[in-house]
DNA sequence: GCTTGACTCTCCCGTTACTGGAGGCCTTAA
DNA sequence: TTAAGGCCTCCAGTAACGGGAGAGTCAAGC
């Protein structure tokens, strides 16, 4: 005969376990003390111990357990086990998924970090074409929202990067702007009025600006001088590629946005 | 301005967890009417609601949506989603564990029920040779239970069959019976003292019983009967599979245990 | 026989993320 | 005026335990 104490260091499962598993009526002791009330156990008890134990590492919930201790698998085992690990492959499906987009979420935040370290400084780069969904339109800034959740919407699980506008004015508009709203996109997808393109790629000048949209100028101009100094020629559109901003899951703090701007230059 | 009803319905999330989530500090509504309670929220809790409701997917924990709403995303949001990944991981690994250990249950049943179709009936098979961690000895066999036991203890997961006994002796022997405890395995292990060989295949008849222990004779008999009918010659030693009996999980009823005799007979 | 320390008991609460129900108030339409 | 539906609060329950309080029990040593 064990003490429970005894038995929890046989089984591995806690006194307060095996206390529980005694009031469901899954491990009743062989003999209560009516004195004491200390419970004690045999070797039938540390057997039926461990298949709890097993079934459990199955997943098994504890209520299917006492069925399935009580039939002693007599019944339809066959079909118990195979609900069983439907219902555990759904769930592993389930956590999968989280674990993609958390992935996702993951290199998105890490590419955003990296970019972070260039902050305001002006570089080279050579950029890849890319292929995205677009709408262009000609009226205010503000509105550019609107088109991106658009956008979000029509491709839903194809966008494969961060949202970016092409800017086709030369100098600044307020209220009839030209500019087009993109999506990177994995895969061509199809979509009601909405145009699907690839942008080239090419040599670029590059400037990763944190801080508000309104000091935007600011990097506007920097990006500008330094061409200028080097005599570089712009191309139409320039390119704000929001790398992160609000509406990302989260809206943040305005201070730490990055905008990287882009301007593909003649070669 | 919602009602909880229509944020309800915008949001797929039920009234009742809006209020808890109210309760909770997660969602807090725009306006409480003082007089009748009502919960009026507006655009911007819709905004959060799909954030919680996304964070959720990814498996987060409420307390933690609510420190990554009230940071908005600013600590170190990196370190955060990272944990959360590593948790769902080790999650999928447990569970993918349990499906494997289902898998493998499930299979043996369906071999069990397959070999249940041939129940009494005498067959020629063929088997394939196998390899066995074995112990020989001579004594009695209700001894064979503890056999096992030190053989399932030695190779673990190696095991990849059915518990098998040989039988050298010509008749039936009470005390000092002649014979060999087998577990398959599904690869070649090393363990103290334990034999590891293979069995030869050969063609072999076979009968499946059912039924306890006790009445293996029976089954013996009809083999026997068998070869003797067609002049084969049987080889030493027999073998009796025990497809299904106590021990492997469940005790069951011994009225149902499945047992196959095997006797290799010469070319 | 007494004390001490380890062991055990019961009872209750807390966990997580909700769901269900009772009983009652508010609003609106028929 | 009544009915229906929406909303409220409060309480309880879920699964599988863990923590802790306060009290009784067991075995050993003095």
């Amino acid at each position: 005969m064990f003490s429970i104490g005894e038995l929890s260091k046989l089984t591995q499962l806690s006194v307060k376990t095996l206390r529980f598993y005694h009031e469901e009526g899954l491990l009743v002791p062989a003999f209560v003390d009516p004195d004491s009330g200390y419970r004690y156990y045999d070797e039938s008890h540390l057997e039926t111990a461990r298949v709890i134990v097993y079934l459990r590492s199955l997943e098994f919930p504890l209520s299917e357990i006492k069925e399935l201790l009580r039939s002693e698998g007599e019944g339809d085992l066959l079909t118990i086990l195979e609900r069983q690990q439907s219902a555990v492959k759904e769930r592993i499906k389930q956590l999968r998924k989280a674990a993609k987009s958390l992935q996702q979420f993951i290199s998105e935040e890490r590419e955003a970090q990296t970019m972070a370290q260039n902050v305001d400084n002006v570089q080279e780069r050579l950029l890849e074409p890319v292929l995205v969904g677009s709408i262009r339109v000609k009226g205010r800034y503000s509105d550019c929202g609107r088109l991106f959740g658009r956008l979000g919407r029509a491709f839903g699980r194809a966008i494969g990067g961060c949202p970016m506008l092409l800017h086709y004015d030369h100098e600044y508009h307020e209220d009839d702007a030209d500019y087009e709203a993109c999506m990177p996109l994995r895969r061509k997808q199809e979509a009601d009025g909405i145009a699907v393109r690839e942008l080239p790629g090419g040599r670029c000048v590059s400037l990763v600006h944190r801080g508000p949209y309104d000091q935007l100028g600011r990097a506007y101009a920097k990006v500008f001088e330094y061409m200028k100094q080097r005599k570089y020629q712009p191309l139409t559109p320039s390119r704000e590629v929001y790398l992160k901003g609000p509406g990302m899951i989260f809206k943040g703090n305005p201070k730490n946005y990055l905008t990287e701007i882009q301007v593909l230059v003649e070669e």
